[in-house]
DNA sequence: GCCAACGTTGGC
DNA sequence: GCCAACGTTGGC
Protein backbone atom coordinates (compact mmCIF):
# COMPACT_ATOMS: atom_id res chain seq x y z
CA UNK A 1 0.00 0.00 0.00
CA UNK A 2 0.75 3.59 -0.89
CA UNK A 3 0.17 6.37 0.77
CA UNK A 4 -0.70 10.03 -0.55
CA UNK A 5 -1.01 13.70 -0.37
CA UNK A 6 -3.72 15.00 -2.57
CA UNK A 7 -4.43 18.80 -2.81
CA UNK A 8 -7.76 20.39 -3.38
CA UNK A 9 -9.24 23.70 -3.06
CA UNK A 10 -11.87 23.77 -0.59
CA UNK A 11 -14.28 25.99 -2.52
CA UNK A 12 -14.47 23.73 -5.52
CA UNK A 13 -13.99 20.85 -3.16
CA UNK A 14 -13.64 20.08 0.44
CA UNK A 15 -13.05 17.17 3.09
CA UNK A 16 -16.75 18.00 3.92
CA UNK A 17 -18.07 17.27 0.55
CA UNK A 18 -16.43 14.12 0.26
CA UNK A 19 -18.12 13.37 3.87
CA UNK A 20 -21.63 13.82 2.72
CA UNK A 21 -20.92 11.97 -0.97
CA UNK A 22 -19.05 9.29 0.63
CA UNK A 23 -17.35 8.83 -2.75
CA UNK A 24 -16.22 10.86 -5.75
CA UNK A 25 -13.90 11.05 -8.58
CA UNK A 26 -10.50 12.84 -8.19
CA UNK A 27 -10.79 14.95 -11.78
CA UNK A 28 -9.34 18.13 -13.06
CA UNK A 29 -5.69 16.93 -12.33
CA UNK A 30 -4.10 18.33 -15.34
CA UNK A 31 -0.55 17.91 -14.44
CA UNK A 32 1.39 14.67 -16.57
CA UNK A 33 3.66 14.07 -12.82
CA UNK A 34 0.22 14.39 -10.98
CA UNK A 35 -1.37 11.82 -13.44
CA UNK A 36 1.55 9.52 -13.36
CA UNK A 37 1.46 9.05 -9.56
CA UNK A 38 -2.21 8.34 -10.29
CA UNK A 39 -2.25 6.61 -13.62
CA UNK A 40 0.94 4.31 -12.38
CA UNK A 41 1.06 4.20 -8.95
CA UNK A 42 -2.29 4.31 -6.90
CA UNK A 43 -4.05 1.48 -5.95
CA UNK A 44 -7.55 0.46 -4.62
CA UNK A 45 -6.88 0.64 -1.06
CA UNK A 46 -4.33 3.32 -1.15
CA UNK A 47 -4.41 6.12 1.78
CA UNK A 48 -4.60 10.04 0.90
CA UNK A 49 -3.92 12.81 3.08
CA UNK A 50 -6.42 15.26 1.84
CA UNK A 51 -5.07 18.58 2.19
CA UNK A 52 -7.15 22.03 1.76
CA UNK A 53 -4.79 24.41 -0.43
CA UNK A 54 -5.97 27.83 -1.27
CA UNK A 55 -7.73 27.81 1.87
CA UNK A 56 -7.45 30.09 4.97
CA UNK A 57 -5.19 28.79 6.27
CA UNK A 58 -3.46 25.65 4.00
CA UNK A 59 -3.47 22.57 5.44
CA UNK A 60 -4.45 18.92 5.98
CA UNK A 61 -8.04 18.12 6.41
CA UNK A 62 -8.55 14.33 6.61
CA UNK A 63 -8.00 11.20 4.93
CA UNK A 64 -9.76 9.62 1.98
CA UNK A 65 -8.87 5.88 0.47
CA UNK A 66 -8.27 5.03 -3.27
CA UNK A 67 -11.57 3.18 -3.83
CA UNK A 68 -10.84 2.95 -7.70
CA UNK A 69 -7.91 2.71 -9.99
CA UNK A 70 -6.88 5.23 -12.77
CA UNK A 71 -9.52 5.67 -15.51
CA UNK A 72 -10.34 8.45 -17.90
CA UNK A 73 -10.98 11.47 -16.69
CA UNK A 74 -14.33 12.68 -18.68
CA UNK A 75 -14.03 16.37 -17.77
CA UNK A 76 -11.75 16.71 -20.18
CA UNK A 77 -13.86 16.30 -23.24
CA UNK A 78 -17.08 18.74 -21.67
CA UNK A 79 -16.75 21.85 -23.42
CA UNK A 80 -18.49 23.04 -20.22
CA UNK A 81 -16.61 21.80 -17.96
CA UNK A 82 -13.33 23.82 -16.43
CA UNK A 83 -11.08 21.00 -16.87
CA UNK A 84 -12.04 20.70 -20.90
CA UNK A 85 -9.12 20.23 -22.75
CA UNK A 86 -9.51 19.58 -26.72
CA UNK A 87 -5.94 17.30 -26.28
CA UNK A 88 -7.95 14.66 -24.69
CA UNK A 89 -10.57 12.73 -26.53
CA UNK A 90 -13.05 9.41 -25.22
CA UNK A 91 -11.22 7.06 -28.19
CA UNK A 92 -7.29 8.51 -26.73
CA UNK A 93 -7.66 9.62 -23.13
CA UNK A 94 -4.79 12.22 -22.16
CA UNK A 95 -6.30 12.37 -18.76
CA UNK A 96 -6.64 10.28 -15.71
CA UNK A 97 -8.17 10.12 -12.51
CA UNK A 98 -8.85 7.71 -9.66
CA UNK A 99 -12.03 7.54 -7.45
CA UNK A 100 -11.49 8.27 -3.71
CA UNK A 101 -13.53 7.38 -0.87
CA UNK A 102 -14.42 9.27 2.19
CA UNK A 103 -12.33 8.17 5.68
CA UNK A 104 -12.17 10.41 8.28
CA UNK A 105 -12.33 14.06 8.92
CA UNK A 106 -9.47 15.48 11.23
CA UNK A 107 -10.85 16.79 14.57
CA UNK A 108 -8.58 19.83 13.97
CA UNK A 109 -7.13 21.17 10.50
CA UNK A 110 -2.94 20.58 10.65
CA UNK A 111 -2.01 23.79 8.80
CA UNK A 112 0.57 24.05 6.74
CA UNK A 113 2.55 26.41 9.23
CA UNK A 114 2.28 23.63 11.68
CA UNK A 115 3.63 20.79 9.33
CA UNK A 116 7.02 22.90 8.92
CA UNK A 117 7.50 23.12 12.85
CA UNK A 118 8.05 18.93 12.96
CA UNK A 119 11.43 17.87 12.28
CA UNK A 120 9.92 14.32 12.09
CA UNK A 121 8.32 16.32 8.87
CA UNK A 122 11.18 17.55 6.94
CA UNK A 123 11.26 16.45 3.75
CA UNK A 124 8.03 16.14 2.59
CA UNK A 125 7.00 17.51 -0.26
CA UNK A 126 4.07 19.65 0.88
CA UNK A 127 5.97 22.09 3.12
CA UNK A 128 8.79 22.50 0.17
CA UNK A 129 8.76 26.20 -1.10
CA UNK A 130 7.01 26.53 -4.88
CA UNK A 131 6.11 23.01 -4.58
CA UNK A 132 2.81 22.95 -6.57
CA UNK A 133 2.69 18.69 -7.40
CA UNK A 134 -1.32 18.82 -6.32
CA UNK A 135 -0.48 14.52 -6.27
CA UNK A 136 2.51 13.95 -4.07
CA UNK A 137 3.59 10.21 -2.66
CA UNK A 138 4.62 10.13 0.80
CA UNK A 139 6.16 7.61 3.11
CA UNK A 140 3.79 6.22 6.08
CA UNK A 141 5.72 7.29 8.46
CA UNK A 142 4.85 10.70 8.05
CA UNK A 143 1.54 9.93 6.76
CA UNK A 144 0.99 8.00 10.69
CA UNK A 145 2.72 11.26 12.22
CA UNK A 146 0.46 13.64 10.67
CA UNK A 147 -2.11 11.91 11.32
CA UNK A 148 -1.37 10.76 15.04
CA UNK A 149 -1.02 15.22 15.07
CA UNK A 150 -4.63 15.37 14.33
CA UNK A 151 -5.42 13.83 17.75
CA UNK A 152 -3.09 16.19 19.88
CA UNK A 153 -3.35 19.50 20.80
CA UNK A 154 -1.72 22.09 18.24
CA UNK A 155 2.39 23.12 19.15
CA UNK A 156 2.36 27.01 20.08
CA UNK A 157 3.97 28.96 17.59
CA UNK A 158 6.85 30.32 19.08
C1' DG B 1 -4.14 41.28 -4.90
C1' DC B 2 0.73 40.22 -5.24
C1' DC B 3 4.16 37.58 -6.92
C1' DA B 4 7.62 33.56 -6.70
C1' DA B 5 8.03 29.30 -8.50
C1' DC B 6 7.03 26.33 -11.69
C1' DG B 7 5.03 24.03 -16.04
C1' DT B 8 3.77 24.59 -20.83
C1' DT B 9 3.91 26.53 -25.35
C1' DG B 10 5.74 27.76 -29.55
C1' DG B 11 9.15 30.20 -32.51
C1' DC B 12 13.39 29.31 -34.17
C1' DG C 1 16.32 20.90 -28.64
C1' DC C 2 16.66 25.55 -26.68
C1' DC C 3 14.63 28.99 -24.20
C1' DA C 4 11.74 33.29 -23.76
C1' DA C 5 7.17 34.32 -23.06
C1' DC C 6 3.24 33.16 -21.04
C1' DG C 7 -0.13 30.97 -17.88
C1' DT C 8 -1.09 28.76 -13.45
C1' DT C 9 -0.59 27.53 -8.65
C1' DG C 10 -0.98 28.67 -4.26
C1' DG C 11 1.08 30.84 -0.05
C1' DC C 12 1.05 35.12 1.90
Amino acid sequence: MNTWLMKSEPDVFSIDDLESKQQAPWDGVRNYQARNFMRDHMKVGDLVLFYHSNATPPGVAGVARVCRQAHADPTAWDKKSPYYDPKSTPAKPVWMMVDVEFVEKFPRLISLDELKQYPQLEGIMVVKRGMRLSVQPMKKEHFDFIRRLAGKPALSTP
